[in-house]
DNA sequence: CTACAACAATTGTATATACAAATGTATATT
DNA sequence: AATATACATTTGTATATACAATTGTTGTAG
């Protein structure tokens, strides 16, 4: 992926804004990647990342601002993505007994049936993505990605 | 950055889906520190981009299916974003002589006022962003982007 | 020349997201 | 106990984005 191609750009950008450009379009690459994975299953990137947070809790319900903070990317309104995830039974709604301020949300059988089936397509896309980097690779960029 | 940290989970996540959630951290955070810099600006990411992009024409106008093709997150609907451009008087639209299908869009002297004030932001921004890393790790980070 | 396909941009619409304000509940202060 | 403060979620609203359909223009085949 060379980012002056891809940008169009002739001018050679320098070494730090590159960098920061570089990391956006592959990630941007990624998300529509994944984002057309899911297509098929009818649930957004987001709504497959809360399915797992709740998967994650091995039958504990969790709040919401547990769940908005688990998430990868934070979002404001996590109350509506858990609508979607209501409408479709995926996910259980119930107000906490001993703080009724809190909501907790579990994951249905039918959520984990649906998850399970996301999880063969989500791990052969990962794998897909990375398929032209070595473990090595992936370590040491892991380990640069640190130090952001 | 400690991806396990920041998205609170115990359970160590294997290396590729790893690698991924990490790029997709950072261009998070990347994001939103961009984003508060041309806040007081009162231009998106994207507008941003828009009018770098039409800087880099030097005088040629582009039109909307060039810049559609230059900017770092393709979108779908680049006129509207350029209306918004048009609004605060950064750029300038006439539909092209040659080809009235087409329009030309070019950046006006406001425009390019605009945009040297936020440069210095943003290159303090870029600067601040990639602080911890070095040059040499920066360059071996490309490297790796690269085979994606 | 007319009909048709291809092209470039715009518009419509549904959904997503960001942010602020509001609601309802619990806790702390006097 | 009454009031105020903090907390957890929900709702309202403006803006952004994705995607499809439409408009106007150009090129081309018969």
């Amino acid at each position: 992926m060379n980012v002056e191609k891809i940008i169009k750009t002739k001018k050679e950008i320098p070494l730090r804004p590159r960098t920061l450009i570089h990391m956006q379009l592959i990630v941007n690459s990624v998300s529509e990647k994944i984002t057309a994975v899911l297509k098929p299953f009818d649930v957004s990137t987001q709504q497959f990342n809360v399915l797992r947070i709740l998967r994650g809790q091995n039958g504990k319900p969790a709040n919401l601002s547990t769940i908005s903070e688990r998430m990868v990317s934070k979002m404001s309104n996590t109350t509506r993505l858990v609508d979607k995830l209501l409408a479709k039974e995926y996910v259980e709604r119930k107000i906490c007994p001993e703080n009724r301020r809190k909501v907790e949300i579990s994951i249905t059988t039918k959520g984990i049936e649906a998850l399970e089936h996301m999880d063969a397509a989500m791990l052969q896309a990962e794998n897909e993505l990375t398929a032209n980097l070595t473990d090595q690779e992936l370590i040491k960029l892991n380990q640069i990605l640190d130090k952001f």
